[in-house]
DNA sequence: TGAATATAGTTGATAAGTCAACTATCTCTT
DNA sequence: AAGAGATAGTTGACTTATCAACTATATTCA
């Protein structure tokens, strides 16, 4: 078992925040799911479903429900691309639009909390592990800024 | 976003790590969920739920249902405990432990993996740091050796 | 002793993700 | 142009996990 260290912090870990951001969004009825997806568009939106998919190596049935959701709550709108009627553009609409700012908030809070107590060093440290460890993994992240 | 990073790649780390160990564990009709309970059961048994509950902050009901999956492929038994009679005592039987090896031998392989390309320094300082996140996060994990 | 409370485990409803099968559209090759 | 294959998205079945409500047993304290 101290040879599987790395996998079980990472499950423990990641449920964890989870359940945090799930606290923390619940008056807005996202949930955790939802966060990377909403966070995405509200840096660039009119992208279709496979973008994101391979933006975090998300299942193209993941995305597709997570982003229901956000049309269910009236955050997103999907339309058909006129130039390749096979994908759906997303776009947010003026209601996600409102929530921008205390979505940031929620999540810079959350990752405030994450990184208490650690060195700058250590956070550049665990980002760049992770990131190898991600491709390691076949888990082929786009990187959007590093 | 890029304050959001470490929570996204805990996020894409963990799906990444689980989807291999299923891979690599399907032929013995078991999966992710199982492998701390499993693991842990190896190196010691007897033990009840709530003691898996506390050492990897899963639910009582995720523990539950992780154990019954194990007892229908006839891995362990479920015993009350005498001095406590709320308690369930959990016991590998023998054909859990013929497979002992070969889950060592799979989890030591998909933690090498996960590993490859980086150096002991690299990740002696990640497991100090998802260690932390971890207790940022109010995941008490029961430090069982380091 | 007996009532209130705490603890251990189970069950039901729900969320998020996977895979596989399906439809629809597009592209490539001949 | 037509058919084969690739790509985008949806749906169904399944797994893992959460929370809340429930049962059963233990403990505490008045």
């Amino acid at each position: 078992m101290t040879d599987e260290a790395i996998g079980k912090y990472l499950s423990i870990a990641r449920r964890a925040h989870a359940s945090l951001l799930d606290k923390q969004l619940a008056e807005a009825d996202i949930s955790h799911g939802q966060i990377l997806l909403l966070a995405t568009l509200y840096q660039e939106d009119g992208i279709c479903q496979q973008t994101l998919c391979q933006m975090y190596n998300l299942n193209k049935a993941a995305v597709g429900r997570g982003l229901n959701k956000l049309s269910k709550i009236g955050f997103i709108t999907k339309e058909i691309d006129p130039e390749d009627k096979r994908k759906k553009l997303i776009y947010l609409t003026s209601k996600a639009r409102d929530f921008e700012a205390e979505f940031r908030e929620i999540l810079e809070a959350s990752e405030e909390k994450l990184r208490s107590g650690l060195s700058e060093e250590e956070i550049a440290t665990f980002l760049t592990v992770i990131k190898k460890i991600c491709s390691n993994l076949g888990a082929n992240v786009e990187n959007q800024e590093g």
